[in-house]
DNA sequence: TAGTGTCAACGAAGATCTTCGTACTTGCTT
DNA sequence: AAGCAAGTACGAAGATCTTCGTTGACACTA
């Protein structure tokens, strides 16, 4: 078994992890910087949501030095397809292309990016055949 | 000015918008019907988050009669369209491409909803012409 | 008109989220 | 050894979310 089941991160855990994907294993004193200007975020509070985050199994810690190095649990691409999956039902009832619609409607997609995911949708019709 | 800078509306409260845009105008009993299978809502539950929603500005009410009828003040698109732009933001980093991916691979999409969405990507690479 | 059912209003409880102050520990430096 | 800097742990406060019990108003009916 793997290690499904993780809970939908909070829109601060998430600016967390946001910070974990970027950086790898990240110090508390790491992400408090990263978040410091985004966010404001000062240093217990970042350490309180990681260790909450650790209840909740998101990250994983290295404690044997006295600095402890956090890691999250879930590769970015897994907690979006969770998020993205989320909302797809909650807000769309399982329409994908009215949530593409509506995703590429609210970006104001550039030319560049219509071309990207139509070569998407190219290569997942080949995979499907 | 139109009606924008409505709140994001919680998770209990999206669930409470899918009935009003599904059912147009509907009173509490409605929706409390409508969301008793799916969630178990109660009454005075409903009525509860109808209020907070009136206060938010997410719903109007016409209480000319004694059964009050509540209704959406945002089309369901818009609200979509908020929704996956916050998304969008919060986890995708504004990829609109690494969305639609996730997207589509959350759902398995079927072959018949890529060439909708293919066509999709037609319309807008045209419009952006 | 007394009783019954339906409705809106309100308050409060319990859960979760987010933040921060405070205390304790540990290692380094002088 | 004393003092300081940097780190962790913990608790609590305030905000928000969700639910529900209770109360009072209103309308219909027997």
């Amino acid at each position: 078994m793997g290690k499904r089941d993780l809970p939908k991160p909070t829109d601060a855990e998430l600016a967390i992890l946001r910070v974990l994907w970027d950086r790898g294993p990240s110090t508390v004193r790491d992400v408090t910087d990263a978040l410091q200007a985004e966010r404001g975020t000062g240093y217990t509070t970042a350490l309180k949501l990681l260790q909450i985050m650790i209840e909740k199994g998101l990250v994983v810690r290295d404690d044997s030095q006295r600095t402890h190095v956090y890691q999250a649990v879930a590769a970015a691409e897994e907690t979006q397809r969770q998020l993205v999956g989320d909302l797809l039902e909650r807000a769309f009832r399982g329409s994908a292309q009215q949530l593409v619609l509506q995703a590429l409607s609210s970006k104001k997609a550039s030319r560049a990016e219509l071309a990207e995911i139509r070569k998407l949708i190219d290569e997942m019709e080949q995979k499907a055949k």
